[in-house]
DNA sequence: GTCTATAATACGATAGAC
DNA sequence: GTCTATCGTATTATAGAC
């Protein structure tokens, strides 16, 4: 049983990471936190000195949680095409909440990004961690020298689906586009690499 | 010459745009505004009764200069192929502040939507208006039945780009990615419907 | 460690003089 | 139409009792 102010401390950094994701880092207050945390208003400051240190406990949280799922991954699929296209599969597993909020690590990147540059590099860890994952099992199917460039380019497709899929609220789209990803990636393990 | 308060006006509405897309529409102020477009403190609220309805304007504003861009393209150029590739040449001609500030669409989009449906409503337009006019395109170019089909992907793919260029600083990948998307227009062209 | 009270500031918005 | 002064609220943050 962890100790009260460790449960204190991570009930706050989960009601903050689920307000960021629904509402946006900026337009999220501290009222807003404390309320869902069902803590008490003062309260915050004893485990945060200022709001960027919670977008930091986010961050740190999320990245664990995005470690732990590849780790499962890594050990649950024997093939890395198998693997990527379970990371494909978290598309049409989270449809209804990509659609309504968006991507929870391309909408914080693309919020912090304007202006708030030290944030920012924060985000972009939770990016950098599933690039190098992904890198793994290109590398891993054939294409070590553009291992990199497949991966930014999956992660791209992925977001730009979950964009419009987002804009328009249009699930059909992301399940349809999806499913010609994961037709790609089938054709690259077997070897077809035209577009 | 237009009256002065058309002047004024419009000033705000331009400096309003660029706060919007630099700092993002809910971190920027009325004083931000006001200070950039160089008019005294109050005076906005004889334009605009709400920060809301700024918002509006500045979309409103974007939606003009967006038409008229299309009609240019759509009389510049013979070929619905030469008028895709012509779109997609958006991306390396912005790459210096899509890399820094993201999609002014794509960001707008992003953070409105979250917890702003009215106002998404409103940002959703841009999406609408360069759709409708891929959607033509591709008709034109013997995709009629799947015409709308491919011009959400074509947008997905140019956000897509974009998010992950905005994410890493990278114009590199911009430039590599935009290319291969040239190809595939020019696949699709040729009768060549494989991806 | 927990919680209340409150400071200090920035915000969107209004009233009204000119 | 233009501009100043200011209101009421919400914000991040602090001081200090318990």
């Amino acid at each position: 049983m962890p100790k009260k102010s460790e449960r204190t401390r991570s009930k706050i950094v989960e009601a903050a990471n689920h307000l960021f994701y629904r509402k946006g880092y900026n337009r999220t207050s501290f009222s807003d936190v404390v309320d869902a945390a069902g803590v008490p208003r003062g309260n915050i400051y004893y485990y945060f000195k200022t709001k960027d240190d919670i977008l930091k406990a986010t961050v740190a949280y999320r990245l664990g949680r995005i470690a732990n799922m590849l780790d499962t991954w890594s050990g649950s699929f024997r093939t890395p095409q198998e693997r990527i296209k379970r990371f494909l599969e978290i598309l049409p597993n989270s449809a209804t909440s990509l659609s309504r909020y968006g991507c929870p690590m391309g909408s914080l990147n693309m919020e912090l990004g304007k202006d708030q540059p030290e944030l920012k590099t924060e985000a972009r860890q939770m990016f950098e961690l599933f690039e190098g994952w992904l890198a793994d099992q290109f590398a891993e199917l054939g294409y070590a020298g553009r291992a990199r460039e497949l991966a930014l380019r999956t992660l791209a497709q992925g977001q730009g689906i979950t964009m419009i899929t987002h804009v328009y609220n249009d699930t059909a789209f992301l399940a349809r586009e999806t499913a010609r990803l994961e037709r790609w990636i089938d054709r690259l393990a077997a070897g077809d690499d035209s577009e």
